[in-house]
DNA sequence: GAGCCTGCTTGACGCGGGTCAAGGCGGGCG
DNA sequence: CGCCCGCCTTGACCCGCGTCAAGCAGGCTC
């Protein structure tokens, strides 16, 4: 983690006794994953000692940047959490957007080294997990360890909405329907979404240019699908949103 | 697996006594992990019980499609497999080759069904491994379970040939580039290739059109960083080839 | 050897979206 | 309040690559 990322003191095992830990934790795929397999009150007590939330990152606070030791992935517990690399000519590739419930730091694991920066969009708090310690617990729990190789699997097959050679219009549907699932899934509205990244970090995220992603909502618009305003968006017709969004998103 | 797949029977664990074995599946990633980790002639054995070869695919044969049950992953032993999805209008996306020594099937975890279709290009021969066994034995193998973290870890960010907006010739260079780095890691030549695939799989593969392609190679050829003849290629300036891939790459 | 078929190459042309340049707008700060 | 500074929008232009169409070459079958 950067040295510049401020730590709240752990919370004692002791006062997490009553499920106002797990409560706390929720938005970790970890506690699900744990509390649907049946594992006893003992083991979760081990999932948590390795468990520190911190935060809160501020906008623009780096909470890793590209070669720093790996020694962690963390869930997002609130805020939106950018991740990029620069190229050799400075400039930014947007590698995705990280909403609550989502975790950060996996593709770091194989190098042992995290392999992009990652950057707080708005004010972001975290759960982290120390990886060493998680891997071995995961040998004591097997659904553990499930949980972490489909959560590594999942991600292996998320590039496709930058992979394929769409339209600027299929890429927007489909950044703006993944967002809209994405948030719903963790009870958030799925139709008034609030965007907190930039104009050009949606563009550097979808491989466009900062013009035509401006181009493409006005369009949008127009068309009735949506209504922009700012950084407010509304989907108003989620069916033909979809149906843009299909050759991407395939679903 | 394709019910087409013939299956050779699986050695026996007795025949497997000597080493014999152990050459047999060198080109699998575990077998050079669990070796280096200092496990015991027990552990290997476990690890060699739930290993299958099967082979040999033909041209055309499918080791397995989309939608299938996902029940192991595979190490490639000899020849090239392409993965792919078709999209809603039958239009094929190249997602990948995998040559010798790497593993296909990895993003079928999460879902417990193969989300892509894996073709064999030429005669294909392949490692099975069946993935319920194999997790129950990382959990008695620290070793084993990291390197499965660290294959999953490193395919996460393996998207990023096809990800950012590169123009043609760093595409072609950053496919050249790779194509001989994996080759040469196994032993063979870096700067002879056979290309497996066709013009058209390697135009799916990068987002190109087969004709962009045709005349990208011919580009490259006339400013003498390859030599080209149907599907020999030859790298004749690897310094200059890497430097056009570079910004691809990032390495 | 003739014929065909598939994969590959080459040329002509057009379009989507990048680039460049010039405002507009809102929010923070003195 | 008014200034400034990012962020966003809008317009004009242009270029890389896709598309369409035609021709070529090698390998198969008969």
């Amino acid at each position: 983690m950067s040295p510049t990322a401020r730590r709240r003191a752990v919370p004692s095992p002791a006062a997490a006794d009553d499920g106002d830990e797990l409560r706390f934790c929720s938005t970790c795929a970890f506690s699900d994953a744990c509390l649907s397999q049946g594992y006893g009150k003992s083991d979760l007590m081990d999932l948590h000692v390795l468990v520190e939330h911190i935060g809160p990152f501020h906008e623009g606070d780096h909470i890793f940047r590209e070669g720093d030791d790996f020694n962690a992935i963390a869930a997002v517990r609130a805020g939106t959490v950018k991740t990029y690399v620069l190229d050799a000519s400075g400039h930014e590739q947007v590698l995705g957007f990280h909403l609550p419930g989502e975790i950060i730091g996996l593709s770091a694991i194989s190098q042992s080294r995290y392999p992009c920066n990652a950057v707080a969009l708005d004010t972001v708090m975290l759960c982290r997990f120390s990886f060493p310690k998680m891997a071995v617990l995961a040998t004591r729990m097997p659904g553990l360890q499930a949980q972490l190789f489909k959560l590594l699997s999942e991600d292996i097959g998320k590039a496709s909405l930058l992979a394929g050679d769409f339209t600027a219009d299929e890429r927007m549907a489909a950044f703006l329907v993944a967002l809209s699932r994405r948030y719903a899934r963790r009870g958030f509205s799925a139709t008034r979404l609030h965007l907190t990244m930039t104009r050009t970090d949606i563009a550097n995220y979808l491989r466009l240019a900062p013009e035509t992603v401006s181009r493409v909502l006005k369009r949008l618009q127009e068309d009735k699908l949506v209504h922009v305003d700012r950084r407010e968006l509304e989907i108003l017709d989620p069916a033909r949103l979809e149906a843009l969004a299909l050759h991407v998103l395939r679903y």
